[in-house]
DNA sequence: CGCCACTATGACAACGTTGTCCGCGAGTGG
DNA sequence: CCACTCGCGGACAACGTTGTCATAGTGGCG
């Protein structure tokens, strides 16, 4: 058993390590970096002595000298908890420890501000590159780092104001989708429960279920629309509204994850269940009954798609921006197969 | 529509910034850094210059200049992407961000050389504090940074050969609560499905499976026991190979959130479903048919408590290593109340 | 009018590392 | 035996910032 005891000590420096070895202390800096022209007999002695004073090199100091890269990856996303989000920051670091690189992350919670104070965080760490899940719609803070050659992706979102790198999902073609779906099964009263509409994804499902309902010749009505905010009080009194029309809807289309959690637990006990499909799949959808039919995407094709961009962008890709657009798929379970 | 287009430029530096104001380097590092004597109209003119520069002070510098704090938290775990481990890295974002610290994190996979790279890479970088779920049971790489006074916790499972600070969760306890609650609904064959023994949790979970049989007066028996690595596949032919026993389980205890799910998936489509208690809370558990009854510990309460921890030593506690142990607590739903 | 206290600012070194360049000694070919 | 190369090691500056100390200006006061 090592004990942490004993008095505080000063932190071994390369200096520390060449008097010790009886070296300069360049011969110890080449060796840490495995360059040539060093005699094996020194290296040994340059090794033991790292090891005899738990030497560690100073990346601060390394990366100020050098001043290319200093191996981070900063990610600015809404909640690392949200199990969307944690899928998208696995990819992220997975495909960032591929090239050697560690990934800082900040939960903005749709915060505008907290997004720009972590971004620009990360700036100040000079980290390599920037994943953004955008919370607000100005990025006009970024154009010096871009400027700079940082390069920015952004996530899940667009951008409000600068022109960069983006990967989406196919929000409208989706909820289009998960409308027709619906409809096919004779509903004529489909609700759209969504979040608040100045995220862009929520305005975005809106606009596609707006659209999916004028196609499938449903015909779009105000009165079915919930936006958010939301939690669970708002969507279980959402639902109860709802369900005291004249025409109650027959079939609801959850705009995201928590969304769907949401309206599962209002509707929990009742009996009568409208037909649902959730927009973003979410685990266990398929051991519930009904099992809940989702327009699913992927969580880590999204990370690693931002990724893959972000590090060609490091590569020297100076092409012109790009904006990528990952296919959903619908996934019937049962919940949206309930006829009218 | 702000573009990054132009050519890359070399980032500003207090340097051009005290240039462009027509001041020294010192006065721009004075207003940056919020310090008194700054004549009003001067910090006027540096904050103009840092703005047209877009300026943002180089934090490796700063922090090689001040030699203390990094402003970091290095947070190793399992996978980020497990909720579990979501939840905890979420509480330890949140508490960090109180104290002005970024956090940074990397998924050991349960690799031993991996949490160790990841740990020293964060060391390289000086973090102020090391949270660490433990994959391995060698710590003595940590000595010289715990020396240095780099406060380590270890999360979740405790640490092999070092003395630190440890935050648990009641495990044996748990588990012990759970096989009392089956054989309370009258089951005397009580499986265990745990994850590989040589992890502290599964082990101390078996522990606490056996101990309860004994108290339970169920008696232990071995061949009840299926241990792990586990994948769904190894836990569907696992539940198959119980079930052709002459005397077949009745009830089971799945070892953590993972073996729960691959569980209720193998048993999705029986009939006969034997009584289940899992170790771990997860979401949707309550919705599910029938809700799952779990020994239910908060995620978000064991990385506060290690952050706690953290954040004492480096406010100056230097009272002995201490572990602390959280309680979980049975949440009875339904799948565990089922009659044998 | 000379001295002091005080404000506003600047010059300079230092943090720990790495890139550049230089030197020493041994081996090698002519 | 000399000139030249090659392998190895060291001295020194520089990265961008901040702490220490010095100094110029300013106004008050005896």
């Amino acid at each position: 058993m090592a004990g942490a005891a004993g008095r505080k000590v000063r932190r071994a420096t390369m200096n520390d390590v060449a008097r010790l070895a009886g070296v300069s202390i360049k011969t110890v800096s080449r060796v840490v970096n495995d360059e040539p022209g060093v005699h094996p007999a020194t290296a040994e002695r340059v090794l033991a002595a790292i090891d005899q004073l738990g030497f560690r090199r100073n990346l601060s100091a390394r990366n100020l000298r050098r001043g290319s890269s200093t191996g981070t990856i900063g990610l600015v996303l809404e909640d690392v908890a949200n199990p969307f989000y944690s899928g998208v920051t696995r990819a992220v670091e997975e495909i960032s420890r591929l090239r050697g690189r560690q990934v800082i992350t900040g939960s903005s919670d749709e915060d505008p501000a907290r997004e720009r104070e972590l971004a620009l965080e990360f700036c100040s760490r000079r980290v390599d590159g920037l994943l953004i899940v955008p919370a607000g719609l100005q990025h006009g803070y970024l154009v010096p780092e871009m400027r700079a050659g940082t390069p920015v992706v952004f996530l899940d979102r667009p951008a409000g104001d600068v022109v960069a790198d983006t990967v989406l999902v196919d929000n409208i073609g989706g909820t289009i989708e998960a409308v027709a779906h619906l409809a096919a099964h004779g509903h004529r009263r489909i609700a759209f429960l969504g979040d608040a509409p100045d995220i862009f994804t929520a305005n975005e499902r809106l606009r596609g279920y707006r659209e999916g309902c004028v196609r499938s010749g449903v015909g779009y009505q105000e009165d079915l629309v919930v936006m958010g905010p939301h939690d669970e009080r708002s969507i279980a009194s959402a639902l109860h509204r709802l369900k005291g029309f004249r025409e109650p809807p027959t079939a609801l289309v959850a705009g995201n994850n928590r969304i769907t959690v949401h309206v599962l637990r209002a509707l929990a006990n009742v009996v009568e269940r409208p037909a649902l499909v959730g927009f973003d799949d979410f685990e266990l959808a398929d051991l519930l009954s009904p099992p809940v039919s989702v327009i699913a995407h992927d969580a880590s094709a999204l990370g690693k798609a931002a990724g893959d961009l972000l590090f060609a962008r490091l590569d020297g890709d100076s092409s012109p921006p790009r904006r990528v657009v990952l296919p959903v798929r619908l996934v019937p379970r049962g919940s949206g197969e309930v006829r009218a």
